[in-house]
DNA sequence: TGCCAGGCCCTCTTTAGGGCCTT
């Protein structure tokens, strides 16, 4: 363990989502928009979003979904330059996300573009709440966000609002790890190891880690 | 026109299929 590590709390962590023109860059979709939020200690510590333009356009219906449209990233700045940044706001700080997988993907072929690779794991809020809140009606991010009254963050499908939720969310299941399973430290480690355990063995696994 | 990805996870499973999630 090299991260900083808060008692009682969450140890800092990036959450992040971003925005595209569709869901993978393996079929040539593109980030259009980029945020995250620094959590600390469940506490916002910092905050970066930006729009960026990669050079290609974004379908009707995805223009629809979010609200970015071709002229918004017409006059926002290049898609390596906003990554070149975000990832330099990141640092090493480890990475959380709402379905990890796809921000993951983005990520890190947006950082691919100019040469850069990743340098830490991402725990996934989809999967974390699959296992510790399953008795939500479905694990959408907003779906969660209003089920677990946690406050409303803005425009749904735009990536400030949409970080915003998913660190709320964080947040949330940290408590509910503390308060719930008795854990008084909730490492990044941790809930990397937390989400990929079957969610059968999620209470032998927390009994095990609480043990330590 | 409609679909295009991919990992996770459950079940009528494991030599598979399909829903859930993200945009």
């Amino acid at each position: 363990m090299t991260e900083r590590q808060d008692k009682g709390g969450l140890e800092r962590v990036a959450v992040i989502d971003f925005e595209t023109t569709g869901l993978s860059p393996g079929i040539g979709c593109r980030a259009t928009e980029i945020a995250v939020v620094l959590l600390e200690n469940g506490r916002v510590a910092g905050r970066f979003q930006s729009l960026m333009n990669a050079g290609v356009r974004v379908p009707p219906d995805i223009e629809r979904l979010t609200g970015i449209s071709n002229a918004m990233l017409k006059a926002a700045p290049p898609a390596d330059a906003v990554m070149r940044e975000a990832a330099e706001f990141v640092g090493d700080t480890p990475l959380v996300a709402h379905n990890a997988a796809f921000d993951r993907k983005f990520w890190d072929y947006e950082l691919g573009q100019f040469g850069r690779t990743r340098r830490q794991d991402f725990a996934c809020t989809l999967l974390l709440a699959r296992r510790l809140l399953p008795a939500a009606p479905n694990h959408k991010l907003g779906t969660l966000t209003r089920w677990a009254g946690l406050p409303a963050t803005g425009q749904a499908h735009r990536a400030l609002a949409d970080a915003e939720m998913a660190a709320n969310l964080m947040a949330h299941l940290t408590r509910v790890l503390r308060v719930q399973h008795g854990l008084d430290r909730v490492s990044h480690q941790l809930l990397c190891g937390l989400q990929k355990v079957a969610a059968k063995q999620v209470p032998e696994y927390l009994r095990r880690v609480t043990a330590v």
